[in-house]
DNA sequence: GTGAAAGCGCTAACAA
DNA sequence: TTGTTAGCGCTTTCAC
């Protein structure tokens, strides 16, 4: 099946293809006839013409596309913040370019690599570590880019984040309205600003709920992942100090959580309570319920995507950095029918 | 930065653009002269060049590139298929194209025409229909591509599938050794291949256990949805036959069917039975604890990255498909500890 | 308001 | 074995 070319248009609306080429697009169509311009139009709609992208992009050096750059997408995180970014892009005939870079520095740099050579315009990171050369690199090179979920300590890179602090408050005051005062948290990695922020608001929540901020309070995990939490909380409870609430980094970490205290005999939240990070999709139904701070996966998506799109429309604009508001999430399984078993 | 081109690269290597690309080329490699090919590989490498993919593209109407159609990423069931497809691409240089259709024919068709101007050379489909008007299209023009999870009517397609069927006779088999003689099932959406063939098989097992195979028993869902499934087992209950055990039709059903079950004050499993299809990431998880049927995503999305390879590379070879086998996975809930609440 | 000419970076047929 | 030529399909400067 033949697809037809600019050059046919033109010849068979008996122009040159310079000026079919200015009518069909938005920017330089005023510099046509009108007549001309709306047959040129006809007869390529006739004739299913579709500007092809690759000579476009060729020539233009653009691409209307972005390089969406994801740890990986079976984390559960993930895939509405993809969501939300394509549904800011696609009605504007964007679209994003996603890969998975399993947490890998070499195969993310060869990702970027491989987007640029394409003509992405920009990149959405969800990968971002706070010493991260990478994106020093593009920064240093204005590449237009926009951080989402985590930030670098380059803060002049554009940021879409949830505002850790407010909800680690939110969920160590829901702790100690419980009744609790001895409370741990088991912290993500320290090199991610995700880990860090947590933690330092818990050490800071603990100070202002007028409870002892002792760092023996706090375990780092090694990884976002349900074994670490269960390695940091079997550590916890073997040289930690008395607790009887867990503040987990994030729901897989949670999860763990619940792996170790279940090989322990202990329960939830009868003898240790546990409140996540993040409300991933489907901890609605996990058991025990868990408690969890949400995180507004979607909105974080198509905020980025907008606030990419505004770098692209004027690169010189201060960057902006957004921080969204969380909301607690308390599950209990005390109802009437799931309790029985 | 500038990036060198091929002919910054023969310049300085003192030879003509097409002797530099011949060398540069795993094909025509050898059409160069041994020392020379080595002396350009150097200056290439040493000036960083990379050949420009659009610009080979626009050239040669290659990519090195696949389209990847899913009709949505935060389904748990496809991201490890996208995983399993990327992994067997990366290795080979090649890269997969994403695109999320939410189920809309209209975002699919554009999808499709857009990969194809950017010159893939082939598709993955996670969305085929029974009859799927678009997917006859593309085996008319012979265009390389593989189906997975689902199927088409035109079964001259590639495809890479669960073994419904199987999977569907061992989940019977399972819940009559458990005592169950009264059972239902909860159909998915009867122009989908798996809702389909799980629906038939579901059938085709009572009457192989001597069961009665009414089509009573069967209450069909017009989506693969938790609420589709809560909306199913309400009908079920208020007008279907007795029953003590429910075939879901995959475990989102499974949880609308939860759901359900919770609202009418039903307990899982002392009064019935549950059992699911796909074993999605976090299902071991869930309260009550769901029995299901365990389809190998990654492997789905992996040898169907494979189908498409040969296909590619051997177009006129007779089409394969390949059913892949499922596991039961048992679940209880009464383990020692979560059991207490 | 329109056409002519050039070229984005690469490869493939043909010629030498 | 290497160079010449042409062109993939488009946009954009310049000239008319």
């Amino acid at each position: 099946m033949h697809r037809a070319t600019l050059r046919e248009v033109a010849v068979m609306a008996g122009v040159h293809p310079a000026t079919a080429s200015r009518a069909l697009n938005r920017q330089t169509e005023g510099l046509v006839n009108a007549e001309t311009a709306a047959r040129i139009k006809r007869i390529a709609a006739e004739m299913g013409y579709t500007p092809n992208p690759i000579a476009r992009s060729l020539k233009t050096s653009r691409s209307a596309s972005i390089g969406l750059v994801i740890p990986d997408l079976t984390n559960p995180l993930f895939p509405p913040i993809v969501r939300g970014v394509e549904d800011v892009l696609r009605p504007i005939g964007y679209n994003a370019w996603i890969v998975n870079t399993d947490s890998r520095p070499d195969v993310e740099k060869a990702a970027v690599e491989s987007f640029r050579q394409r003509n992405v315009e920009g990149f959405v990171f969800a990968t971002a570590h706070l010493k991260h050369p990478l994106l020093d690199e593009l920064a240093a090179a204005s590449t237009p880019m926009v951080l989402v979920n985590r930030r670098s300590t380059r803060t002049d890179i554009p940021s879409v984040t949830p505002d850790d602090a407010a909800g680690v408050a939110m969920a160590m005051q829901h702790l100690v309205d419980l009744g609790h005062t001895k409370i741990v948290h088991l912290a993500g990695p320290q090199d991610l600003s995700t880990g860090v922020n947590r933690r330092r608001a818990f050490l800071a929540s603990l100070d202002e709920l007028g409870l002892p901020a002792e760092s023996s309070r706090v375990i780092i995990c090694d990884e976002w992942s349900e074994q670490a939490g269960a390695k940091g909380m079997r550590a916890m409870l073997d040289s930690g100090p008395d607790f009887t609430a867990v503040l987990a980094g994030n729901d897989l970490l949670a999860l763990g959580v619940y792996d170790a205290l279940s090989e322990r005999g202990l329960r939830c939240p009868d003898d240790i309570s546990v409140v996540g990070f993040n409300d991933i999709p489907f901890m609605d139904k996990v058991f025990p319920a868990l408690t969890t701070v949400r995180i507004p996966h979607y909105e974080i998506g198509a905020e980025a995507a907008r606030l990419l799109l505004e770098v692209l429309r004027d690169p010189n604009r201060h960057p902006r950095s957004l921080l969204l508001p969380l909301t607690l999430v308390v599950r209990s399984s005390t109802g009437p029918v799931r309790a029985g078993n």
